[in-house]
DNA sequence: AATGAATGAGGGTTCATTCAT
DNA sequence: CATGAATGAACCCTCATTCAT
């Protein structure tokens, strides 16, 4: 999956960037096995010397790249957001129509949920209690950035009558509705990913 | 609120039948309680020492009420369950038409969610991952009680062509829609309960 | 040395009032073996596990008598002022002339440096830096009453032209001097009490 | 400080003789900040990475020039004593009469306690207990020429009968008393230092 | 039923020390 | 010489659970 991750344009210059770490690097293994770690057994069951074990290396040597437990998270989740944004800014880009765009969106965040970038993103309402409150404030900012975006679009729809719903509304119902796809939904299932896109705009009753 | 909830005529009914345990009891007590931290600090980083204080007793005198930690969790979502089950039935009971009955569904779901029933019914989700297998096993039962009766009911919907979306995928849809009003809507916001309920329901593209 | 100190009068009403632990309940034990130990290894190399092994009970046992490990830095030495404070005035009591006074202050002092009193004494200055500053306030408090007393005493043999020395500096000089006893003088060597009592005198001038 | 400190002419000898280490080279300003950092925290509160951070390197860097931490803990005590003792014999050199070499050696002891010569001095009775028994054999030697020194002066002040207390007496009274003025005496405080030997001469009768 | 002291395994974290680069 | 990632043992402390009273 992540070599998937890797063939996308956009990876390797946020990596460049700083704005994400390097996956191949200790910091970037670490915070990967951490992500996989917490979405399996939750942030208060998993122990560092859990996470060490899953890097192969000791428990005490993670805090040479993270001060303490939380910041792991805090690190995941960030990094979880930041992929979302450049991966839904892409996808957006080549779409002009509305409907085609609200598609790409909902499927961005599937993606995002079902584990395309890594597997940060369903953390991010489940684990967020174990965020102090200062890096809840932290990781807000990034979020709201992301709903911002969502919401944006479905303004846009509303105002060409395609859907009733306030954006407001609509963008919380689906942030919900999808989120709850990764305790059901499984993309190796029944159903293919892009059936799901499908049934979501035919439940908000959007045009194709 | 629980002194509102006492009032519902099903209730002691269902104390009376041994389902919900009488919550003037030292017990019940316990329940409310624990079902409260849990929902303020999650299961893991509530310790039985939280519970006791809470209550006014010693840490060691809970385990005279239940076996150990995990049993509570268990305790306080099966009675949600069961609470929101009757409260289901009972809501359903006077309406006749297919509309009224969704909606009077989802504002029983949203009722349940925003602490007409205690505080259990967000756990369900949230702390669902505490609870060993065997008891996870024993909610899923409950819990598949009350999904079938909601798709149910959007089965008949889509029959009289009132939705086009499968229930399948409805009912999971609108359960991540709604849980997730546990983070940004609030009772005592710019919103009513009415009016959220509207608005799911023009979502889901349902005449009223 | 503890049996001797429970003859004296004024223990068990120390203990009575709950000023002082009783040094036969488990806390009591507590705070002698910590005692012991912080006074052999310092502080700062004593382990939990070091004192919990010294009383035969877990590590984790502790906690439920202190807090945390300065919390028994603290009772330690707040304890052995108060032992002192006792003792001293116990001490100066049948002591009508300021020479006397001044002897028995010495003598009683010197007890307290090399154990009479426990062992707290010394670690007043040797683990002083390892209380928390709140704590170091608190025992401050103490420590002034203490040395208030020992003032008192001298500035009287200053007004009776026993001394020349201002009383302000006498104390700081004295103070230091006998808490150096503990790094030479011991109570089976080669010197007595009363000769090591006599020694001070004379360096002061004082006449008997 | 250590600008008045080089002015001194013994010190550059002691540094060509390799005894000092170079205050200017990467070991002296290792030595000099440890000091300093076990003065403030305590040996044992002290952590490499702080001693690297004050320097200006990294803490893996330290153990080019010390074996361990507690070598350096010896090395900056070895020579707080090498320091004083020339100082001190440079001090007496020019003092014919003994109150005058008392006066003087006491002078001295106290420009060691307050930093005159680095901070090690007070160090060598705080931090003792964390020297290994061999390190303390080693500094032994060296305090043991120190305190002959100044037993030597108190001998002859006794012989020509200027002191009643014995000599070994006096000097442990003294040690500890001088020992102690770093708890309450500070330089730039309401008293000068030699307002405080004064006072010293006074309480041990002794005239000027 | 309740107490509260004790358990004991395990948690996050610290830190002197090592060593390949 | 300096780096900095890694070590690994040890540390303080937490907490569900037990049990004699």
């Amino acid at each position: 999956m992540r070599s998937a991750l890797n063939e996308l344009p956009e990876i390797p210059a946020l990596v460049a960037d700083g704005v994400i770490t390097d996956p191949d690097s200790a910091k970037g293994r670490l915070l990967s096995a951490s992500a996989t770690l917490f979405k399996q057994k939750g942030f208060a069951r998993t122990t560092v010397r859990d996470i060490a074990a899953e890097v192969g290396i000791l428990s005490g040597s993670i805090f040479h790249h993270f001060p303490n437990k939380e910041s792991i998270l805090l690190a995941v989740m960030s990094e979880a957001i930041y992929l979302a944004l450049a991966r839904m800014r892409n996808a957006i880009e080549g779409e002009a129509s509305i409907p085609k765009r609200f598609r790409a969106l909902v499927r961005c965040e599937l993606e995002a949920i079902h584990g395309f970038t890594g597997v940060g993103f369903t953390l991010l309402s489940s684990e967020w209690r174990y965020l102090s409150e200062e890096s809840q404030k932290e990781v807000l900012k990034l979020r709201d950035e992301y709903e911002a975006f969502h919401r944006g679009v479905y303004a846009e729809a509303k105002e060409q009558g395609l859907i009733k719903v306030e954006p407001f509304f609509l963008r919380h119902f689906l942030r919900g509705a999808l989120a709850e796809t990764a305790n059901w939904f499984h993309l190796d299932g029944d159903y293919s990913l892009d059936e799901l896109v499908e049934q979501v705009s035919l439940t908000a009753a959007l045009p194709s």
